[in-house]
RNA sequence: CGCGGGGUGGAGCAGUCUGGUAGCUCAUCGGGCUCAUAACCCGAAGGUCGUCGGUUCAAAUCCGGCCCCCGCAACCA
């Protein structure tokens, strides 16, 4: 039985569409965390799964007329779907739980039960703001203009019947546990949860955890009609897919508490207040800690389904390889906070790190070994016992002290060998420090500042000068490149989390054996064999041509965007008829326009002094900035509804509404003003 | 005073928690080398670290005021 467990899980993803680059992100750092500890001997657990309840679901399903599970089942299981994402991304999970799964929906359905026997899950009535038509309760903070913002119709009190998590009940240790524990991090999300949702007004409140609107969710067994929300289902994933109160699996005692849930920073929330809370309720033991890692963003915006200004993370591996994919996620953004994504700094660094500096490092290496040796290094090449025992000393007490203590004895030449010596053998220490603290970043850095030196030391020696003379110099030639391949295996043996294909490649080029890839002699020198064989391969990361690279992925982007969306999209027909009577309320003008201006501080609305005919000006706002420019709308005449109710917007009246056609093309919504012939003069009603 | 993030050489970022030589990649300029994927190595120019004030022997870093950008929210009759 192996003592070093390792329990490490991802977000549940929502599969409510493709996945973009943001999850393939978030997966990806667990997964080279997950390879990092099982190579350094930890027994690891590394779940993932999808969260695939809720009423989003049970709506997309509806408009794709199939049933909620097809619909899923689509998403997640189907060709191009979840599963086949990770693989392609190499992605090494232990095991994937779906929400839907038997054994998870009996166990919530019993935990729902024990919490409400317990006394912390208790029958209240949630009120709220109803639209009939759509079946749908809102807040006060959702309705647009106090009415429906999904119809525009009005809403009404009222009141359903919903179960309530007593969340107020743990506030205190909750708060205790954020404040003054690294049970959050990064430590600055910390502030921002405590402030908002536990020391807000009013504290924190008791969590709504069933609904009555929706049948998409695991059903409340003891209480018909209700099903547990989304969230409560969710988060105890974690510990279902272990086996809690299940008999699937049978591994809670071996890995739970989990010693870091990976999340994007907007379930920190539900992370780091309700999922302890729900814990402390049944009296179970708390993860060790929740890490939020920031997002990507596309052009300094966030990216999103709903802005259609995602990055598909298939075009992009097929394109560059997975590895350069999975390196770039990680050694360009630091973890813990946003990062901005483009297709230059993809680019650049493939170009730069993988290409030039390490695929380049191998490739002259391994060319030189077989040009001067044929292919095989004489026997007297390798480590000798004072190197070996200095690169010891520096891996076990670090770089800075074996420094000075190979100098103050004189012990050590200070020659270019051991330099390089000393950046390999400490690099194992640096590496470790950056991992324990998820500085993928960090981590990597160190690996790459190892390959410079590396670089700068062929330079150093100029193995083609030595190569002149094989009878004088053979033998320092044979030492030098020994060392080299002696440093890039180090580096490849701490890559491997990252890039597992690609290091076994270059394994396999610079002769590394199974013993020469382990964790443990990522801390030693002169571990190739004395005799070591090269097989010079194909290039690893090919150069790419920037200018040509970035005008294709462009092309392909939009490409591949545009042929997701439909060409036009109309509002469909109400079915609901109005009566002529009501429709005759309308009153319709033409009006002019005799001056038009942007809002300030407002990138949407409008502001139109407009002539109808009255001989008093009208003002109307109108959010139609993304369409219209002031200037070129003065003069023109429009078609307006003059009774409505004036209303303020940012601050000014507008009395009235302008009557623009709308449609959306290729996802993007397009708005015309309804401009009539210049001769219909101001006032003229229009029925 | 709605919440939060950020402003560091031309561009993109690290460093800020735990004050003490301002670092990295790209771009620019000069040099070296030719083993290698037109790559590698060395050197140079370029920053009063948004701004004003405070604490300190010492501030990018700690504290306070202000300005600007972004996300959420709001708004989009």
């Amino acid at each position: 039985m192996n003592d070093k467990k390792f329990y490490i899980t991802t977000p549940i993803y929502y599969p409510s569409g493709k996945l973009h680059i943001g999850h393939a992100y978030c997966t990806v750092a667990t997964d080279a965390m997950a390879r990092y500890k099982r190579l350094s001997g930890y027994d690891v657990m590394f779940l993932t799964g999808t969260d695939e309840h809720g009423q989003k679901i049970e709506d997309k399903a509806k408009e794709a007329g199939v049933t909620p599970q097809q619909f899923v089942d689509n998403i997640v299981a189907a060709p191009g779907g979840v599963l086949d994402l990770w693989k392609l991304m190499n992605i090494s999970y232990d095991r994937f739980i779906r929400t839907t799964d038997d054994y998870h929906v009996a166990a919530i359905q019993k935990i729902f039960k024990q919490m409400y026997d317990n006394g912390d899950i208790y029958k209240g009535s949630y009120k709220g703001k109803y639209c009939k038509p759509c079946e749908s309760f809102w807040t006060e903070s959702q309705l647009v203009d106090g009415k429906c913002p999904d119809c525009g119709r009005e809403v009404v009190d009222a009141e359903e019947e919903a179960y309530f998590f007593r969340a107020s009940k743990y506030a205190d240790r909750v708060r205790d546990l954020l404040l003054n524990t690294d049970f959050l991090e990064p430590r600055s999300r910390v502030n921002e949860m405590v402030n908002n949702f536990i020391d807000c007004e009013g504290g924190l409140q008791d969590l709504c955890v069933s609904r009555t609107s929706f049948t998409w969710g695991v059903p409340v067994d003891f209480d018909p009609g209700h099903v547990v929300y989304v969230w409560l289902d969710a988060l105890f994933n974690y510990m279902t897919a272990l086996g809690y109160q299940n008999e699937k699996y049978n591994d809670v005692e071996k890995f739970w508490p989990a010693d870091v849930h990976f999340v994007g920073k907007e379930i920190v929330r539900f992370h780091s207040i309700y999922w302890p809370a729900f814990l402390m309720s049944l009296n179970l033991p708390l993860p060790k800690k929740v890490y939020g890692h920031g997002w990507l963003m596309l052009d300094g915006g966030k990216m999103g389904k709903s802005t259609g200004n995602v990055v598909d993370p298939y075009l992009l591996a097929e394109r560059y390889g997975v590895d350069a994919l999975r390196f770039f996620l990680l050694r360009t953004f630091p973890f813990g906070s946003d990062g901005n994504f483009t297709n230059e700094l993809l680019i650049q660094t493939i170009n730069v790190d993988l290409a030039n500096d390490l695929g380049n490092l191998v490739s002259r290496t391994t060319a030189m070994v077989e040009k001067y040796f044929g292919g095989t290094l004489p026997e007297s090449s390798g480590a000798d016992g004072t190197e070996a025992a200095f690169a010891d000393s520096i891996a076990r007490v670090g770089k800075g002290s074996a420094a000075v203590m190979s100098s103050s004895t004189g012990e050590f030449i200070w020659t270019s060998d051991l330099e390089l010596i000393c950046e390999a053998a400490g690099l194992r220490r640096t590496y470790e420090d950056q991992m324990e603290q998820f500085q993928f970043q960090n981590a990597l850095d160190a690996v790459f500042k190892v390959v410079q030196r590396a670089n700068k030391y062929i330079d150093e020696n100029a193995p083609w000068a030595l190569a002149k003379d094989m009878e004088a110099n053979g033998p320092r030639l044979a030492h030098v490149l020994y060392n080299l391949l002696e440093t890039v295996r180090i580096c490849t043996v701490l890559l491997t989390p990252f890039m597992p294909e690609s290091c076994e490649r270059i394994f396999a080029q610079i002769g590394a054996g199974a013993e020469a890839r382990t964790w443990d002699s990522a801390a030693r020198w002169g571990v190739l064999p004395a005799g070591v064989s090269v097989a010079k391969g194909e290039n690893l990361f090919p150069r790419i041509d920037m200018n040509k690279e970035l005008a294709e992925l462009e092309k392909l982007q939009e490409e591949a965007q545009k042929a997701a969306l439909p060409a036009i999209e109309i509002e469909p027909q109400l079915e609901e008829k109005v009566d002529f009577d009501t429709f005759c309320k309308s009153d319709f003008r033409a009006v002019k326009v005799k001056d038009c201006q942007n809002v300030k501080k407002s990138d949407k609305l409008l502001k139109f002094t407009l002539d109808d005919g009255t001989g008093v000006d009208r003002q109307i706002l109108s959010g139609i900035a993304k369409w219209y420019k002031p200037e070129e709308l003065v003069g023109k005449t429009l078609v307006a509804i003059v009774n409505l109710p004036p209303r303020k917007m940012m601050g000014q009246e507008s009395q009235g509404m302008l009557i623009s056609a709308v449609h959306t093309e290729r996802g993007e919504e397009c708005l015309h003003l309804l401009m009539v012939d210049d001769a219909i003069p101001a006032g003229a009603k229009l029925c």
